[in-house]
DNA sequence: CTCTCTTGACGACAGTTGTCGTTGATTCGG
DNA sequence: CCGAATCAACGACAACTGTCGTCAAGAGAG
C-alpha cells in the first residue's frame, strides 16, 4: 500500500518515454541497448520492468517471429498529464499557481522560460484570434538529455 | 534503493504542511488529532512517520515538559522547491513549460488560474518598478482542503 | 544431432513506504 | 504508594520498487 495506484516511477516512465519517441514497437533488447547508453543498467532489469509494466497496462506486447515486441498502451499526452494532476494533487493542493510560485520564488528560472511560459498562456486565452496561425504543434519532439 | 533519496512522500508532506500551517512546535498527539480530522489514521502510524522524518532530519525535537514537540529542521519554500525540481526532472526535462503544456494540453484549467499564472509571471518579471508596493509576502496561509 | 546464443519467466534480495500492535517507561490522580 | 493514563520506542507486516541471477525453452550454426 505503500504508492499509489495507478502513478509511474522514473524508470518506469523513461521506458515509456523511450517507446513514446520511437514510434515503432521495440523488443526487450532494443530497449535495453537505448537505455545502457545513458545508464548502467542489467539486460533482466529492463525485462523485469517491462513486464511490470505490460502487468499493469501501460505496456502492449506482441509475438513478432519468436520475439516479443512492446508498445505504450497509454497516450504520451493523456499520461502526463495525469503524473502532473497527480503532483499537484499531492503536493500543491492541486494549483499550478502554487507550484508556478515555488519554482519562480528563490531560484529566478530564464527570463526565456518565463517568456515561454507567458506566452504558451497567451495562446490559451486567446485561441486563435484572426489568423488560426502557428498551429502550435511545431515543437513536439523531446530532447534527450545527455546521450 | 527504491526511493530517490532526499525526497518526499504525501503523507510525510502532509506532516510538514501541518506544522508549516501552525507556526509552533507541536506534540505527536497534536499532529495525530489534527490529521484524524480529514483521515482515519492511527495515533501510531503519525508517531511513526514523525519519528522517521526526525531520523532523517526533516523535523527536530526537543522535549518539553516530558514529553517531545517537533518542528520543522527545513524552509516551506525551499522544500515545495526541492520537490518541483525533482519532479519536473523526472518527468518533464526540469522544463516548466513542458509542464505546463501537459496540464494545459487536454482538460482546460479556469480561466482565473490561467489569468492568476500570468499575474505571477508578470510580476517576475517587471519586478515592482515605480512603488516598492506588495512586498508580496501577504497571501501566505494555505487553505485547508476540507477540514 | 549437438553445442551455443538469445529470449523470457521466475524468484530473490535489500530498501522504502504506510500501517499498526505490543511493550516499557513516565507521569499523575487518588 | 499504587493504579491508570499517556507517551515513545520498537518491531512486525504487506506492498512495492529497482536490481540482478538462474533456469528452461527455443533458434541457429556446425
Amino acid at each position: 500500500m505503500a504508492k499509489q495506484k495507478g502513478s509511474l516511477t522514473g524508470p518506469q516512465f523513461e521506458i515509456l518515454q523511450l517507446l513514446w519517441d520511437r514510434e515503432r514497437a521495440m523488443s526487450v533488447s532494443e530497449i535495453w541497448e537505448e537505455i545502457r547508453l545513458r545508464r548502467d543498467i542489467s539486460r533482466t532489469t529492463i525485462l523485469n520492468l517491462v513486464d511490470r509494466l505490460e502487468k499493469r497496462h501501460w505496456l502492449t506486447r506482441q509475438k513478432d517471429d519468436g520475439s516479443f515486441r512492446y508498445q505504450p498502451a497509454v497516450k504520451r499526452e493523456s499520461t502526463e498529464e495525469m503524473l502532473a494532476k497527480n503532483f499537484l494533487g499531492e503536493f500543491f493542493d492541486g494549483s499550478p499557481s502554487n507550484f508556478l510560485l515555488s519554482l519562480l520564488g528563490s531560484r529566478r528560472v530564464s527570463k526565456t522560460e518565463v517568456d515561454r511560459l507567458k506566452k504558451l498562456l497567451d495562446e490559451k486565452t486567446s485561441p486563435s484570434k484572426t489568423s488560426k496561425p502557428a498551429t502550435g504543434k511545431t515543437t513536439k519532439k523531446r530532447k534527450g538529455k545527455k546521450s
